[in-house]
RNA sequence: GCGCCUGUAGCUCAGGGGAUAGAGCAACGGACUUCUAAUCCGUGGGCCGCAGGUUCGAUUCCUGCCAGGCGCGCCA
């Protein structure tokens, strides 16, 4: 089934301009050489910034203007004629020759019928493809370390993260999402010896804070509610030091986590899978991997540590996997656990991180290069940073004085809907300003309400046709080719381009490509629905409109969806 | 010093070999007896950081420089 008419008219178009080219080319009205230039790609097309140069042109006549011995505009001409006497026409209606040598194609009204019938019938399928053919994609992202309260980049991560996951599963890939638990480190001890601390101050016993501590007011609150459980507090006092600490580190790690998983389901965020690294340890799964560094040559000993020559694969210098103390750093469970992925069949792995890890995508990569697989197997997607801006000035956010705002402080701040959107809509490698005030109001000003009131004023069009007594079958057989005026063109123009979108948008790992089209889409049909009154007198056009609007409501939508945002029909 | 990211309208940012570089906000001026004015329409505003290079064509690609952010552990 057809899933995406512009790439359908694209491949069309595209095809007869080669075979026209030819055409010339063995009529001896072009040199026969520039059929060279066809030798591979299809023949370029792209969609014009302006709508006036039609759906699509092709600088074709640029690109072989010189090998023709022929100004541009006249290899254009030449190309159009042959394309049009011989192109099949459904949805062509005209080639004009523009600007320096363009060539524009103007499509047909049918191409608007087809295209509002085309999404009518593929519902909320419609922008899915099967571009990925099921190649299996792991994503994974956050993966904060379980010490503590996800931050503003951990909520950005997780935004970013799940929309790109539903982008992938939109673009055929089978996509799944999942979240690496750092619970073996070191920094879990550290934890533990926090946690342990508390409880001996909030017990009157006198003990040291540890200097790297985690210095939160949730530790303390941990050690309370563990002290405050009657059953709990029983044990605990039964233990001596050794085996307090490691009831707090299982205690805390619970706790925390929970705490994790609670935060990203309130966002909506969800992962198919919470891998502990503990877990990973126990299966031998590190140890096998480094004997087969060490079998391949790719390790050496030095300073009483194991090295791995990263650098004979690409990495800026070798890294330490088993140190001098016989622990490993996090390099070794890292590459193991990517190696894991692998092994579970996935054949693309894509990692968001925060910047601060920028360092740590030469080691893996190193790392998986050296265990033979091919180049572009793991992506790397670094995210920048986060400014939150309250009243137009930047918070200041210091963990060492306690002013620190957590994702759940974000969310409570500011509604679901609009915390996702915001993390969503800029380039992921560039640095984004939050704006709490923008985000919290309840006005035009805010994009993700100025989209939801788009989808709400469709719905709001059908309660009035219900109420008018016209239903959904009467409009299922409009005579589209009524719509005609530019802002019905408009509309439909950004919603034919919603398929394209969609997979450029997975491709590129850009979500922020889907915020901005979201914002697009909403403001031609805000101008449509200003310009063209839907229900009228002209029963004919009513129903067409209807068709458009029924469109535009399921586009608004899939748009909203593949976000995660909620589309409301009352606002 | 090295690495990553970013320099586009007053502000926040899209775009990413192609036609006259876009949007929102801010400023100014208009539009509601009609499906939600939470909206729409219009006006002004730009050495696309600087300098070279690649080519039919560079804001876009390459090199160098300048500026800003972040990072550079046998921490994760």
């Amino acid at each position: 089934m057809m899933h995406n008419l512009m790439e359908h008219i694209r491949g069309g178009i595209s095809h007869s301009i080669e075979q026209a080219i030819r055409t010339l080319a063995t009529a001896g009205e072009l040199p026969g050489d520039v059929v060279d230039v066809l030798s591979g790609a299809e023949v370029p097309l792209e969609v014009p910034k302006d709508p006036r140069h039609g759906e699509f042109a092709s600088p074709i006549a640029l690109a072989i203007a010189k090998r023709a011995g022929k100004p541009p505009r006249e290899v254009a001409s030449l190309i159009a004629r042959e394309l049009m006497a011989s192109a099949e026409r459904r949805y062509v209606e005209a080639a004009e020759i523009a600007g320096p040598g363009f060539i524009n194609f103007r499509l047909s009204k049918q191409w608007v019928a087809d295209s509002v019938a085309l999404i009518r019938s593929r519902g909320s399928e419609y922008g899915r493809c099967d571009f990925g053919r099921g190649e299996r994609v792991m994503v994974e992202f956050v993966s904060a370390n379980p010490v503590g309260p996800l931050n503003v980049v951990n909520a950005r991560a997780a935004a970013v993260g799940d929309t790109l996951v539903r982008l992938l599963k939109a673009a055929g890939y089978d996509a799944a999402s999942e979240f690496y638990v750092n619970d073996a480190g070191r920094q879990v001890e550290v934890l533990a010896e926090s946690v342990y601390a508390r409880y001996m101050e909030l017990k009157g016993d006198d003990y040291a804070f540890p200097e790297d501590g985690y210095r939160g007011e949730y530790v303390r609150d941990i050690a309370a509610g563990a002290m405050e459980d009657p059953r709990i507090a029983d044990r605990l006092s039964a233990m001596n030091a050794g085996e307090a600490r490691s009831f707090f580190r299982e205690y805390a790690l619970g706790h925390i986590l929970d705490w994790q998983k609670r935060s990203l389901a309130e966002y909506q965020v969800h992962f198919d899978k919470w891998f502990s690294e503990r877990e990973l340890r126990a299966t031998g799964a590190v140890e096998t991997m480094i004997g087969e560094m060490e079998a391949a040559g790719h390790t050496y000993r030095e300073d009483g540590a194991l090295w791995f020559r990263s650098s004979d694969f690409g990495d800026d210098k070798d890294r330490v996997l088993v140190k001098s103390d016989g622990l490993y750093t996090y390099v070794a469970p890292d590459l193991a656990y990517h190696k894991n992925k692998l092994s579970r069949g996935f054949t693309k792995l894509v990692d968001i991180l925060g910047p601060d890890h920028h360092g740590y995508e030469g080691r893996m990569q190193a790392g998986l290069k050296s265990f033979g697989y091919p180049d572009g197997t793991l992506e790397v997607l670094l995210l920048q940073l986060v400014t939150l801006m309250r009243e137009g000035q930047p918070v200041k956010m210091s963990k060492r004085a306690g002013e620190f705002i957590t994702m759940d402080d974000l969310l409570e701040e500011v509604p679901r809907d609009a915390a996702r959107y915001f993390f969503v809509m800029r380039n992921t490698s560039s640095h984004l300003d939050f704006d709490l005030d923008l985000a919290r109001a309840q006005s035009m000003d805010n994009p993700v309400w100025y989209i939801q009131y788009a989808y709400a004023r469709c719905c709001s069009i059908f309660r009035q046709a219900e109420a008018a007594g016209i239903s959904s079958d009467d409009w299922a057989s409009a005579d589209l080719t009524l719509l005609a005026e530019p802002s019905e063109l408009d509309l439909v123009r950004k919603m034919a381009a919603f398929p394209d979108e969609v997979l450029s948008a997975a491709l590129e790992r850009a979500p922020s490509r889907i915020a901005k089209y979201g914002l697009d889409l909403a403001s031609v049909f805000h101008s449509f629905y200003s310009e063209c009154r839907v229900i009228g007198d002209d029963v004919a056009l009513t129903m067409a409109r209807l068709a458009l609007v029924d469109a535009a409501k399921t586009v608004v939508a899939n748009a909203l969806n593949v976000m995660g945002i909620e589309a409301p029909e009352r606002m």
